[in-house]
DNA sequence: ATGAAAGCGCTAACAT
DNA sequence: ATGTTAGCGCTTTCAT
């Protein structure tokens, strides 16, 4: 591989002259910029970045570790990122953690070893997790999706305590009564806020709340409606009449559920969601759902971490985005 | 930050020894692993990865380079890409080249500067296209969805000329004659495939084939079906009874002209394309669609990429994965 | 089983 | 405006 001697030998000069030539070209003489500028393309170098970081202590390089890279929500967080790295000369690493620490932590632990200069975070959740990793080596962090207790660290993520009111008190004005909430992983602080809004606005309607939590993802919301709906035919409980799906991808597995023991939606039960779907509903608006800006919350992260590199000691920030109510037929009970 | 020195002091130990603790365990005496050990949790070290990749001339880190991150069937192939580069302990860097020769450019440059052992691109399409910045430079390289002549490399891509000639074929069973062509980027040989297939199958009806291209996307699809319909109207062409999109994104874009103008599907219009939605076909199976396999592509270009590694000589592969035709209303005249 | 020396490719700091 | 020296953090090679 052709390195910057290669270049100084060919162009005759010193290695500092290629060096220069690349980081403040103004400082090199016409003739000589010329020179270097014939070797570099002749022998078609580009600089090796490893080098370059080892000694600038950089790498600009971030990386972005979503809980899973199939939900469309994460998707669009990962494209407002990407644009807003690629024009401050960002490189971003991608992960998965699969909504599993252990995953998580070998993630974070691998770009540590890279060197990235920072890391936009959705945490899994956990009792032991890996926030310890980055702030022990000082690592930049902001969090999406998540906020985290004890974590003095910049947040960005939608307003969901408010979404799972509105969407509340839309099946409330609706004239729903028994609302279930169903799917998303206990624990996790996006899960903890849109369900805590929802009880709220059950108990100012002095309704009594349902839950039954699982997972984020399709699997889970079909396998908690099945057994809703298999327990129910077995007369072990009654069948709500509205159900508010913990995010897009377990409404999916709610509504194939419904679809397969023949329930229909709105006509025998409401269902309602967080985060749309970017695709389907254009073809076909048919799920009530509470819509938060991902693009958006990807941008504002990625902007904030750029912030926090030109100054580390910045107070901190939890930009709260807020979400937007979409009606849709699956609440609506008159055609 | 702790570097192997700080290690070796603390443990009492040479850095070499603490070297040894991390790519050699089994070199190290019992009580000396024990000490190192103690001194890495205690000082919560990393090893400097970009220091060993400058040592070692590879970074066990690879680059993904698609055209569009907004599209389905893209991020159905970084999940397969990503799945198995974890799996192997790859990193990967995501970048989008927004279907720019310019782009696409700047971005390879700057991952073979951070010296990735290995790039998976969808090329762009152009005259002077970018590969040989990395075939200078000697960068196994795996092309996914698209060919590209004069370049001897490994491809791993759809069967989209033959999804072109059955998509045709089956809507020409289906009673269809007059079936056009829209959207997609010239040049790019996956559309050139698909489009060829569709000229076959016309050209062994004995029917002239017509079509209007532009870009891969849903703007693109929406403004051409656009325009045909407003040329219509003016009298100054017919309206085909047949569309075929190019891909899903251009699809949608011409459903909701077609819808904004009135035009049913698949009433007026028959309307089929190219790659499945994930998740509108499950919520509501209306389009007609060739599937390609993406998240395959994915792995299998991962897994050619390592086997390359493995080898550098080996002769170069074209896998081409087999495609579907999955029928639906949206080509059904009879209900 | 462990260590000392050299150097990967580059840039910061100091010459000239 | 250009060059020299030292060293970033690690591994390779060659001792012991």
């Amino acid at each position: 591989m052709t390195t910057i001697s290669d270049v100084a030998v060919h162009a005759g000069v010193s290695v500092m002259t290629v060096s220069r030539y690349f980081n403040d070209p103004t400082k090199l003489a016409a003739a000589t910029f010329e020179r270097v500028k014939l070797a570099v393309d002749e022998l078609g170098y580009v600089p090796n970045a490893t080098a370059r970081s080892l000694i600038r202590g950089r790498s600009d390089t971030i990386a972005l570790v979503v809980a899973d890279i199939r939900h469309p929500f994460f998707i669009a967080i990962a494209r407002g990122v990407e644009d807003v790295a690629q024009a401050a000369k960002y490189v971003l690493f991608l992960g998965n953690s699969h909504e599993t620490l252990a995953r998580e932590r070998q993630y974070l632990e691998t770009v540590i070893s890279r060197r990235v200069d920072g890391v936009i975070l959705a945490p899994t959740h956990g009792k032991r997790h890996n926030l310890e990793v980055l702030r022990q080596r000082g690592v930049p962090t902001v969090l999406i999706d998540r906020r985290l207790p004890d974590y003095d660290l910049d947040v960005v993520r939608g307003d969901t305590f408010t979404g799972g009111r509105i969407l509340t008190e839309h099946l409330l004005a609706e004239g729903y009564r028994d609302i279930a909430f169903v799917g998303g992983t206990p624990g996790v602080s996006s899960l903890v806020d849109r369900l805590g809004g929802y009880e709220r606005a059950m108990a100012a309607a002095g309704l009594a709340p349902r839950s039954m939590l699982g997972r984020y993802d399709q699997a889970s919301g079909e396998k908690l409606v099945g057994a809703m709906v298999a327990a129910a035919r077995r007369g072990e409980a009654s069948l709500p009449d509205a159900l508010i799906a913990a995010n897009n991808m377990v409404a999916l597995g709610a509504l194939l559920a419904l679809r397969r023991h023949g329930i229909r939606v709105p006509e025998d039960m409401a269902v309602a969601g967080f985060d749309d779907f970017d695709i389907a509903s254009q073809l076909d608006p048919f799920l009530t759902v509470v819509r938060q800006p991902a693009y958006e919350i990807g941008r504002e992260a990625m902007q904030l971490l750029l912030r926090r590199f030109e100054d580390a000691d910045r107070p901190t920030e939890e930009r709260v985005l807020p979400v937007e109510l979409v009606v849709r037929r699956s609440t609506r009970r008159a055609p």
